[in-house]
DNA sequence: AAAATCCAATTTGAATGCAAAAATGGCTAT
DNA sequence: ATAGCCATTTTTGCATTCAAATTGGATTTT
């Protein structure tokens, strides 16, 4: 099917910076660059735009959506509670083997951090977080938490990490891999809180780009 | 804008039962009755799809999603943890105002449930679970608050409510304002949790339609 | 008689066309 | 020279059209 093929394309290029925050899309322009029909790409921008990703103006086209500190300070309180939700039932449904697989990812995790690989870093870190979510066993849950991290990490141009911040936020998985071996629902609910509320804080102090009046912008 | 206005129209088509679960939906029947054409719908399907109220199926239409009971514990476990969030900061941010409007509701849902008037009083619940979102000042939590819940209702074609479980919701209802005036937000969180909890085997063992495999209905 | 196959008719998916709204550029007037 | 206004051009929104896939039934074959 066409359509869910455009919808992940394009999200994708939001997703990347290929188009970036607050940028107009010009549908004739990303038609020929996807080679489709204005069809498709106009159900997809629609879809894309219940995600919360473009941002749709009455007869004046659509454009990437662009996030003020508010938003940004939103999600991150929306995501806090999903993942605390998402640690609590990963407590009481997550297997052993998953158990190991979030083991061998922090144990990975913690090499790049030794190596002081912030890409790798990061991915491990990513993995991390959607296996414990994934171990909830719940597609609906799943489903938001995709949707409220997509749109946070659209911000992420470049988030600096201190090195004090970093040892903070390995500490804190040393912790997460613990309680979520100890089946320490409460614990990792709490723990889980506390690490996303100090990436919040570091993602608004850096002020995450937004601020500046990239009004014009396009997606070429 | 049209589609908009189409995507409301069909939504409210799909809770209120008019399209029942399951049931296909022909393109060119509902364009008829909507008296648009085929391109504005189909955006407003590929919307709706997203939002989990309608599924796709490859060259073969779209149907109103059908609910299994794995699906509609997963919903109840997502807004668990959104009311719960939501009732947290809804005691951190709420006015005083707005905890009478709240104290206002209560009343008259009480008075409902004094006369017994089933539709009154859940039409009062609504409103007091909305507004304790509301008050949690996200708009992104109350996205999806609004999501959950809209899957939630569109099953619950009668939920059979025994004065024993009536009682117990009013009573909760009782904790839950006494909470939210005392800017409880733990306590809220608890209640809250807890309320849904009933309202859900409430609703589950209801066994709330789905397994009769009304397969072929239509959205006529 | 049952099953498989083929063909017509309906329905979906995508492209194109057309009308309306907005943006752009030029022109005039002050 | 600049501000305001009008015409042109572009872009959006929706309807229509065309092609492809599916469905249902009739025919044929075993």
């Amino acid at each position: 099917m066409l359509h869910e093929e455009v919808v992940g394309r394009v999200r994708a290029m939001l997703l990347d910076g290929e188009i970036p925050p607050g940028a107009r899309i010009p549908e004739r322009d990303l038609c020929e660059k996807l080679q489709i029909s204005r069809t498709p790409l106009r159900e997809a921008l629609k879809v894309l735009a219940a995600e919360g990703l473009v941002q749709l103006l009455p007869n004046r086209g659509s454009r990437a959506a662009r996030l003020t500190d508010k938003d940004m300070r939103d999600l991150f309180e929306v995501c806090q509670g999903l993942e605390a939700l998402a640690g609590e039932l990963a407590c009481e449904r997550i297997t052993d083997a998953e158990i190991a697989d979030v083991a061998a990812a922090h144990a990975e995790m913690a090499r790049h951090y030794g190596d002081r690989d912030l890409l790798q870093y990061y991915r491990c870190n990513r993995y991390i977080h959607e296996a414990i979510v994934a171990a909830a066993g719940n597609p609906v849950l799943s489903g938001l938490y995709d949707s409220v991290t997509a749109r946070i990490r659209r911000a992420r141009y470049v988030t600096p990490m201190t090195p004090r911040r970093w040892a903070l936020a390995v500490q804190e998985h040393e912790a997460i891999l613990n309680a979520l071996q100890r089946r320490d629902s409460v614990g990792l609910s709490h723990i889980l809180r506390a690490h996303l509320r100090h990436k919040r804080d570091e993602v608004l102090q850096a002020g995450f780009a937004e601020t500046e009046p990239q009004d014009e912008a396009r997606a070429s």
